[in-house]
DNA sequence: CTCAGTGTTCAGTG
DNA sequence: TCACTGAACACTGA
């Protein structure tokens, strides 16, 4: 789940639950993988009876601001996710990390396939992984004759050229496929090759699908009926667009690209 | 049984 | 140093 609107679904989520309130519990599993060289016994003993000052997001990336330092920092993964619940049974399957509100409210962070992180961070935004981040689109990108002159020294295709976080922070693979869909580029082309005009509208669509996205909560039954993102999956050789165009899949850069011959020159 | 998968990192190369 | 490529990581579900 975790690009860039499910990470901010997520923050929006964890600041209802945990905004102005004091972390009465605190429940660590023990996994020396998701918790990147921190026991569980110091991640409670460091979480415990702190107050909850705001909830953060950069990229994929969410962390929390608290009344002391250091700070929890998340990082996803494939497969992690952030749920709130209030009853203690509903704690999910592959928990990591659970923190129980004053108000009784629960925060789960979860991650089957581990390939999630949780920090603790003096000051996560200026440490990395975060501050490694380039331009977050939901807090705008630069203008496009500069995003030009940056995509200018790439030679790599467009598609993993999106798909750097050091470039387009929360930025993934079915954004990028679903950005230069609706582009009309195709992911190959070498991201110096791209004209002004074809920069202009890549950042105007990337903008476009992330600001949507979020707009609906990262929830995808709302994305509109025209995206790619609904017709690109299946197992069908002969997938469709909702206008019968042809879908291709082809591993580009390391990753699966979704493409539409007809539609991306 | 095999393979793909909403992601990152690291080693090796040019 | 930088840009790029491909493999590795860990696990579930089709």
């Amino acid at each position: 789940m975790p690009e860039l609107p499910d990470v901010e679904a997520a923050r929006r989520l964890a600041e209802r639950a945990l905004r102005g309130h004091r972390l009465v519990a605190v429940a660590a599993r023990r996994d020396p993988i998701v918790f990147a060289g921190v026991s569980p016994g110091r991640v409670t003993a460091t979480l415990r009876g702190r107050r909850v000052l705001a909830v953060r997001r950069r990229g994929k990336h969410l962390w929390l601001e608290l009344d002391r330092r250091p700070w929890p920092a998340f990082h996803f993964g494939m497969s992690g996710w952030l749920e709130t619940y209030p009853d203690p049974a509903d704690r999910p399957r592959y928990w990591k990390l659970e923190l129980v509100a004053d108000t009784g409210a629960r925060v789960a962070v979860s991650d089957t396939r581990r390939f999630g992180r949780i920090r603790l961070q003096h000051d996560p935004p200026h440490q990395p992984p975060i501050s490694d981040l380039g331009f977050d689109p939901l807090e705008g990108l630069p203008p496009p004759a500069e995003l030009a002159t940056l995509l200018a020294r790439r030679r790599a295709p467009i598609k993993p050229v999106l798909l750097d976080q050091s470039l387009f922070a929360g930025v993934g693979n079915w954004i990028a496929d679903e950005v230069l869909f609706q582009a009309g580029i195709r992911p190959h082309r070498p991201a110096a090759s791209l004209s002004v005009a074809e920069v202009r509208r890549l950042r105007e669509r990337l903008l476009a699908v992330v600001t949507k996205a979020v707009a609906v909560g990262a929830d995808s039954e709302r994305f509109p009926r025209s995206w790619l993102f609904h017709y690109r999956w299946g197992r069908s050789a002969d997938r469709r667009t909702w206008r019968a165009e042809r879908i291709v899949r082809e591993t580009i850069g390391g990753r699966t690209a979704a493409w539409v011959p007809s539609r991306q020159r």
